[in-house]
RNA sequence: GGCGGCAUCGCCAAGUGGUAAGGCAAAGGUCUGCAAAACCUUUAUUCCCCGGUUCGAAUCCGGGUGCCGCCUCCA
């Protein structure tokens, strides 16, 4: 099976061969840190995130950077309202961040490079592009000369002509060219600033993805990802740097583009003030319904956001849980094991259709990374696993054998998603709660024996109220956390 | 004005030429003391509208309508 991506620099899906065989390079652009990331910051992450797993699940070893964008406009100015040292206030952001990926179940990158850190690569990058003709100075801010790099366009499909006549912006006459854009800005007072040949002054924006990219993958590596409005003009512009820097085309093989989060249609963005942090959404919702939920629509396309579609996301994340708590259930419970085995039929049925999900599963993410289909083909395999313990007492050692590759392939599959279906050591490791509870299911137990249901309704009403949930089964009661 | 995207059941959503996945919600049934969970059954002759191509289109082409995004900091 071969996978498939949609390049925005090629505008269709193509084949993905990565330069170097079993390994795989990638860049995402992470965050400015100045505030809590919305939720439309943490798509991407979830997004390439999972992109990530899925090269790793398909046997490539993944180089994974993501840079933290600490020295910018937003952040001096947010410091400047708030009264602390603007690097400080970024470094605090980048701590927050740490915790907002985690709740996502978003792992670490290999390598999270900072503008801060790497003021020697970015003045050292622009250098070149002086030397190469690409970028002149104007009274100590530096910037990047369109006209001289042919290729300017062609990753967001603008001509330098269509861009000229756009140009809404106030035009700095310093400027060669309208779109002219800056390398380096002259330090101005009160403003964090590092020495460099052209005086004290600070990165532009753009030119940090394009040297921190360069430094931790070289001149070209395999796919640059990031949010649809980074497309212009931030990756046309870090393009332009890295291919007039290297001369050597193109800087990334393939660009991913996530599509936005929406409230009420429009997107949610800080200028229109309609956006959730993220930790404002984790209040009500865990960490794992909100991935879950980011994952159930195609990484391109608009996601509308309203609770009512994390209440949906959430119940069929349970239902997948639940589904996977039964399967446990029945491999451990002995009382089952009693070596009368399943009619083959039975067996079959669910066997092929556990085959039939690993095989439409990487179809499906081999095709630009449908997750939606992807976990729609766990809801299939959980109905016919249900269907399964649904459909008889006893389990043969044959039907154990099964279920516990159905188990693992369910393990596996979420996995990939970044979604934890089997209930966790830690979470099940709580002797006092489960001490607890089996007391208080045996006393249920005696009630119920008794008819008397006041009792017994009693302590499950209870229970109810903190969020544990009491079933009764042919086998006895059992327990959940809600 | 330039460039791009989207329109599929009450809601979400997959599906790029072969006769409409999945989730949520809803209805009926099985199980239950009642529940819960689970299972079974039902719920789009139809995919924004109008033409066209084709044996055949939600899927391709033309036109129209509506919505959204980028072109300025933004994931």
């Amino acid at each position: 099976m071969t996978l498939k991506v949609y390049n925005t620099l090629k505008r269709e899906k193509e084949t993905f061969v990565p330069l170097k065989a079993g390994k795989v390079g990638m860049y995402v652009c992470g965050p400015t840190t100045y505030d809590f990331i919305h939720l439309g910051n943490a798509r991407p992450l979830v997004v390439f995130d999972t992109v990530r797993r899925y090269l790793e699940y398909s046997g490539y070893e993944v180089d994974y950077i993501q840079n933290f964008t600490d020295i910018d406009d937003k952040i001096i100015n947010r410091a400047n309202e708030v009264g602390e040292d603007p690097i400080q206030l970024a470094a605090r952001f980048v701590e927050e961040y740490f915790q907002d990926a985690k709740a996502l179940n978003v792992r670490p990158a290999t390598i999270h490079p900072k503008v801060s850190t790497h003021m020697g690569d970015i003045i050292a990058m622009i250098r070149k592009l002086e030397e190469k003709g690409h970028a002149y100075e104007m009274e100590g801010d530096v910037y990047f000369s369109i006209p001289s790099f042919k290729d300017y366009g062609k990753l967001s499909g603008r001509s330098q002509e269509d861009m000229q006549a756009g140009a809404r912006v106030e035009v700095d006459e310093r400027k060669r060219h309208a779109m002219d854009f800056a390398l380096w800005k002259k330090v101005k007072p009160g403003e964090p600033s590092w020495d460099s040949p052209w005086g004290k002054g600070r990165p532009g924006w753009h030119i940090e993805c394009s040297a921190m990219s360069q430094k931790y993958l070289g001149d070209s590596f395999d796919i640059h990802g990031g949010g649809q409005d980074l497309i212009f003009p931030h990756h046309e512009n870090e393009i332009a740097q890295s291919e007039a820097c290297t001369g050597n085309a193109p800087m990334a093989r393939y660009w991913l583009h996530n599509g936005f989060i929406t409230v009420n249609q429009e997107k949610m963005s800080k200028s229109l003030g309609n956006f959730f942090t993220l930790r404002q959404i984790l209040k009500k919702f865990s960490g794992d319904v909100v991935r879950f939920y980011l994952l159930s629509t195609h990484y391109r396309s608009p996601l509308d956001f309203d609770d009512t579609k994390l209440e949906a996301a959430q119940k069929g994340l349970q239902r997948l849980r639940t589904g996977r708590r039964l399967l446990e259930e029945a491999l451990k419970d002995a009382a089952r094991q009693s070596g009368n085995r399943r009619p083959a039929a039975q067996r079959e049925k669910l066997a092929d259709q556990w085959t039939k999900t690993k095989h439409d599963f990487c179809e499906a993410m081999d095709d630009d990374f449908n997750t939606a289909l992807a976990l729609s083909l766990l809801f299939d395999l959980a109905r016919e696993t249900n269907a399964f313990l649904h459909g008889g007492e006893g389990l043969g050692a044959e039907d154990l054998e099964l279920l516990r590759h159905v188990a693992e392939t369910f393990d596996q599959l979420a996995g990939v998603m970044g979604i934890e279906l089997a209930e966790t050591a830690e979470a099940a490791d709580d002797s006092l709660v489960d001490g607890l509870m089996d007391l208080l299911i045996s006393l249920r137990g005696e009630a119920r024996k008794k008819k008397d249901w006041a009792t017994a309704d009693k302590i499950r009403d209870g229970l109810k109220e903190l969020a544990i949930i009491i079933e009764d089964t042919p086998q006895g009661a059992r327990w959940k956390k809600g």
